[in-house]
DNA sequence: GCCAACGTTGGC
DNA sequence: GCCAACGTTGGC
């Protein structure tokens, strides 16, 4: 089992949407290294989901229940997507300010790589946001 | 809205 | 194969 972490921005696909359509695959990845760790998901594994721009909090969790097949959004066949369904909601968001302040957490991509979207977190840093959510 | 970080493109 | 120019992302 892996963990990652995916951003979207909530103006172009947010937390809530997707739990309205109650699957989405994960599309939009223009970036080797975005795509590269798209590629390695796995079904059943879990997926953050974090609100970048806006909002910058981690929102939710998600889990894969399709692994990458080429994107349907282009004719280009280098990009692939994932499909993911939602798990749920964090009880309380977890902020990047939170996530930056945590000792623990300072060495993930969402603050060392900021521009990355898609990312994998160690089992320990998924747990460790996730304890940040209960406070 | 600005700008830093960084990935990509294209001329040489 | 280098590197300048350019585009995009995302925090502030």
């Amino acid at each position: 089992m892996n963990y990652w972490l995916v951003k979207s921005e909530p103006f172009k696909y947010s937390w809530d949407r997707f739990v309205q359509d109650g699957k989405t695959f994960w599309d939009g990845v223009r970036n080797y290294q975005a795509r590269n760790n798209l590629m390695a998901m796995k079904t059943g594994d879990l997926v953050l989901f974090y609100h970048s721009n806006e909002g910058m909090e981690v929102v939710g969790i998600a889990r894969v229940i399709k692994e990458h097949y080429p994107d349907p959004t282009t004719e280009d066949t280098r990009w692939a997507v994932v499909d993911l369904e939602p798990v749920q909601a964090l009880k309380v968001p977890v902020s990047l300010e939170k996530i930056k302040a945590d000792e623990r957490l300072a060495q993930i991509a969402l603050i060392r790589q900021s521009r990355l979207s898609v990312m994998p977190l160690k089992q320990e840093e998924f747990d460790r946001i996730l304890e940040l959510s209960e406070g």
